[in-house]
DNA sequence: CTGAAAGCGCTTACAG
DNA sequence: CTGAAAGCGCTTACAG
């Protein structure tokens, strides 16, 4: 079987205290050094490797952030994976990602992941009251969590770092106004179109200033077919829009493929702009135009919250939201 | 703190171990059912979460499986990522994702994520050799292992299920071929461009025996822009090719947007074939071809594979080799 | 600087 | 069908 510190310290006639501390305290100097490189020593001669569910059960500690996520096929996504798996080991802990699915319900709680960790950073979860129904049957509730990702949960009230996706889409509507559009759609998804919500309500207030009239291309799921199909439909029933700003990167590459479809050319009939930052929309002809998350940044701050929450549990919550940028490319021109 | 199976017990006057038989082994009938429902209803109501690390400790079992997968932030790892959940979420055991740097030194096995899992899933690791080095200052070297993905790490002699890269090459350089394209290059990676590799083997196959004369791009690392900036490169000194087959999807949307870059058509003047399955090639003007990975069948061979390999360690290694599938589309036409 | 004792929350073994 | 004992491999507490 493995090698454990007991078969180490019988090695050395030293206790198994003594062997524990070198192996888990590599700093500490509660050790005589002679004795500590003696250990070191039988350790890797003798191939010790420690057992992280001991020392977790004995220590309460796991070092282990969670990193919660829903579809990671969706690029940007899988950039804050990542990011955030580059900001949590320079910590020197580990990061489990675990792709959520949203959609169990609250007595399903028994049938997820749950193994013990030491915080949690979920991206784009949903809102505080779903949330905490759904966890309230689960180990977590009482783990340190931060929200970060688009911002569709804001408010709650714990720690976030956030996007500014109010500003985003304003942004990108009055680019559109400025370029001459005059009739400018938003393809959004189911419930997407109401107020409260930040894209939406930027949408309605450019419109607003610049005397224009709302065109939301509502979509009833997330799938790049279906956003291809609805936009065909939209325009065929209703003639097109000069302008359309997308909620989300992919679909607006979908929607782009529906407008060459019907054989409108982009920007020439239609200006088209999308929302989140996916790498591959600058390789499109034309190159599509969006609004980018500064995935970097959001992910280096929500971990530093998280550190900060996980060593003073209790100080007031905070939060960050962070600036989006504007990629500006020839499908707004 | 959290409630134990002992807290259980007290409140029922029970001992730990017929909780620990209720909690733990649902189907189990070694309980009266009397017994078993008192238990349940305590538990629920106390509010019992079991101790995973408590449990892996006791009975060597963690009922986890490890996925391990490079860059998530590619297309079809991301799909593999989602399938092979499905597949293991659906035997009731759980998976954890861990985005692997495979640029890591044997002697850096220590800062790995080293929990226990009971198998791993490993997407497109190293060749035999390096892996081994790699693992074997790790808890992992003896824990059942299945590898999957585009076969470049075979062969090895364990257990594996990878798709059939050198048939779906051939498939796509014989279509170029058969639409009378005549210099037919080939984007490939670093290192890729060697007898033995089963893209390149195909890649000349074929074109000896049409009588073509091979031209291989070789990218200095897998990133987008380096892809575009060198094809650019490779253009403008020797003149375009009138086919091009990209060892990867994300070669040929760089590719794509190098050729529009150039003011050549797709695909009067170059015809286009990537390969892996991405999503997004389709929605390009033309829609890009492809050859796709059968990604769910694939990951659910693996699982089965790891499945057996955990339930009989000693059985001989067993290999699934699966077909691509070829999708035809403008940008070859 | 080192060690003996107790315990983390479970399960395995065996006894009845 | 139920339970008392021992142990999984560590760390925390405290004693010296």
């Amino acid at each position: 079987m493995a090698v454990t510190i007991h078969d180490i310290a019988r090695e050395l006639n030293l206790s198994s205290m003594t062997v524990s501390r070198v192996l888990s305290q590599p700093d500490s100097n509660l050790v005589k050094p002679v004795t500590r490189l003696r250990v070191e020593e039988a350790a890797q001669r003798m191939g010790y490797r420690p057992n992280r569910n001991a020392r977790a059960l004995a220590s309460g500690r796991t070092n282990i952030i969670a990193l919660w996520i829903s579809h990671l096929s969706t690029s940007v996504y899988s950039q804050i994976a990542q990011a955030c798996r580059v900001a949590v080991q320079g910590a020197g802990l580990e990061i489990s990602i675990s792709e959520m699915d949203w959609h169990f319900r609250a007595h399903e709680g028994h049938r997820l992941f749950q193994w013990p960790v030491d915080g949690i950073l979920a991206v784009d979860p949903p809102p505080q009251d779903v949330l905490e129904k759904m966890l309230s049957s689960t180990n977590w509730k009482d783990v340190p969590r931060v929200h970060l990702g688009s911002g569709q949960s804001v408010p709650w009230e714990g720690d976030y770092a956030h996007v500014d996706l109010g500003a985003a889409t304003r942004t990108a509507i009055e680019h559109l106004v400025s370029i001459g559009r005059k009739r400018i759609a938003y393809v959004v998804p189911w419930g997407g179109n109401q107020p409260g919500m930040w894209h939406y309500d930027a949408y309605i207030e450019v419109l607003k200033k610049a005397g224009l009239r709302p065109e939301c291309i509502v979509m009833d799921d997330w799938e790049c077919p279906t956003v291809r199909r609805t936009v065909i439909e939209h325009i065929k029933a209703h003639g097109h829009p000069d302008g359309i700003f997308c909620h989300h990167d992919e679909f607006a590459i979908a929607t782009f493929r529906a407008l060459r479809d019907l054989d409108l050319q982009v920007p020439k009939d239609v200006a088209l702009i999308g929302c989140e930052g996916n790498i591959f929309l600058e390789y499109f002809d034309p190159p599509i135009s969006t609004v980018a998350m500064p995935v970097d940044d959001m992910c280096r701050t929500a971990w530093e919250l998280l550190r900060q929450r996980i060593n003073e549990p209790d100080s007031p919550p905070r939060n960050a939201i962070l600036p989006f940028e504007f990629l500006a490319r020839a499908s707004s021109q």
